[in-house]
DNA sequence: GCCAACGTTGGC
DNA sequence: GCCAACGTTGGC
């Protein structure tokens, strides 16, 4: 099993709305590594929901990958902002896994306190920006369930 | 709202 | 294939 990181902007999509959902479909990613990353995922892998431009920002909580990638559906709806034209039925370009909830912390781990934690201080988090799926170690993992006040 | 980081696009 | 222009992410 796999350890990730996922990023979603707090207003757009939250730990709260994916409490509500049970489950969601992890859409809208217009990055290839962070699409592979997306499709080098298996079900049972668990990831860290992160709040981007939040506030704080940080690590919200833990869901399920529940399915395993798949043609991303809004690359093909002329409508959608994610909308991509090259991208057809037979040869799609981008992916997308299904996600479900585990938890949501009782407090956020602010970012401040992941840039404090030394053990995290080659995380892909702070190596590589912008990056909004990406790949924990178990050390991470555990570090950062810690960090939460759950035992890891 | 600003701006640094950095991926993508397109002219040449 | 280079690289300037441009767009996006995301912290602050």
């Amino acid at each position: 099993m796999k350890y990730w990181l996922m990023k979603s902007e707090a207003a757009v999509y939250s730990i709260v709305d994916l409490k509500r959902d049970k489950k969601t479909v992890w859409d809208g990613v217009r990055n290839y590594e962070a699409r592979n990353f997306l499709r080098a995922m298996y079900p049972g892998d668990e990831a860290f929901f992160y709040h981007s431009n939040a506030e704080p920002s940080g690590v919200a909580g833990v869901m399920r990958v529940s399915c395993a990638a798949f043609a991303d559906p809004s690359q093909f709806k002329r409508r959608d902002i994610h909308f991509e034209p090259k991208a057809m039925p037979e040869a799609p370009i981008w992916s997308a896994v299904e996600v479900s909830f585990i938890s949501a912390f009782p407090k956020v781990v602010a970012l401040e306190e992941l840039r404090k934690a030394t053990a995290l201080k080659n995380m892909a988090l702070f190596r590589r920006s912008r990056l909004s799926v990406q790949p924990v170690t178990p050390a991470e993992w555990r570090t950062i369930l810690r960090l939460a006040g759950r035992a890891a």
